[in-house]
DNA sequence: AAATATTGTTACCGGGTGGTTACAAATATA
DNA sequence: TATATTTGTAACCACCCGGTAACAATATTT
């Protein structure tokens, strides 16, 4: 056996995202990891303090939200911004699985462990709201459209459709993007 | 030791609604249950079949989304229809605590196991987009919205705050309940 | 080359899980 | 009253979990 500690760490941080990716936050554990990552567990102790060490670690380099932000230097918000995160933020969201799982995870659990890990991510989200403007009816509406875009996606891993809306077509996630739009516009024209 | 199964059967049922209520889905467990029951669990498998009878029979009774069902015998949609639901829908949804957690099971998991509680539950939830046109923007719109609704009543469980938003203050919900309103109204202007 | 430090593995510990078997106690039946 | 059935408990099983201690193998330093 050859000795490599980098090579040793980065089996287990990829061995780490790879079951948050597939498995979701539910089978995130110390020997799934060690054994995905084909090394004792004694290890992750070692060099990363146990499973609350590895996701500080993860927090902290953030390896999530990074589509979403592109409108990072914008400073005033515009409704053709809104609009344009609403459409890059949406597909976004569906194609970023770990994105997925984290948010997956904030609706399980919100101990000492992951608090670190949630608090990174929400200030990644916060960049997003702050384009729109506070307190207003549009807002609100906008953060419920969003909060049903990431409902509806997390409810697509594991159910094909919401009632009679078929959540595997892509036609589907069209129309809502549709829909989000159009609830800007008439927000605007008001 | 007395002996009536009838009052011990309820022990259970109640032991597991109790559990479901508190701990979540994630801490519904045989084990769990009987000691909740206080009761041996040999009897769960006895009388219910284990925790997967317990599940089928408790989807059957349908202790769920009781007071969503007032719109049941409206046969066409109204806008007023629609404002009502939606005010007294999302009020049913943050006071029941076990409607709450099966919405939440079903972002966890969809086995064999848990299959027929949640066709139940969907069918119920059915009724109540079925007021509602079909395939219009106001539609996806509405689901989007109460699909946020949801994600935000399901994330107040373990975050005090969506980023700047206060989910603890009754206020933000009222504020939330304007925008659907609001939505709606200018959907409906058009 | 010898001693030391680092990297890695194995085996174990206490405790919890779902599930079953064996047995005791209470009730119903003969 | 004696026998059989139902109700309930306790102990056990194999298997998982997180965590640790003991030990082997490889590098590094002296």
């Amino acid at each position: 056996m050859k000795k490599d500690r980098p090579a040793t760490e980065k089996k287990i941080y990829d061995a780490f995202l790879s079951i948050l990716k597939v498995k979701g936050p539910q089978g995130v554990g110390i020997n799934a990891i060690a054994k995905e990552a084909g090394v004792s567990k004694e290890l992750i102790y070692r060099y990363f303090g146990g499973l609350k060490g590895l996701l500080l670690q993860y927090a902290q380099k953030g390896d999530f939200f990074k589509s979403l932000l592109v409108l990072d230097d914008k400073e005033k918000s515009s409704v053709e911004d809104l609009k344009q995160f609403a459409k890059e933020g949406t597909k976004e969201l569906r194609e970023n699985k770990l994105t997925q799982e984290i948010l997956r995870w904030q609706l399980l659990e919100n101990n000492k462990e992951t608090k670190d890990l949630f608090k990174y991510t929400n200030s990644q989200i916060g960049k997003i709201f702050a384009i729109s403007d506070k307190d207003t009816s549009l807002n609100h509406a906008f953060q419920l459209m969003i909060g049903g875009y990431v409902y509806f996606t997390l409810l697509s891993k594991f159910n094909k459709t919401f009632i009679t809306t078929d959540l595997t077509k892509e036609e589907t996630w069209v129309k809502f993007d549709k829909a989000l739009e159009k609830t800007i516009d008439l927000f605007n024209e008001k």
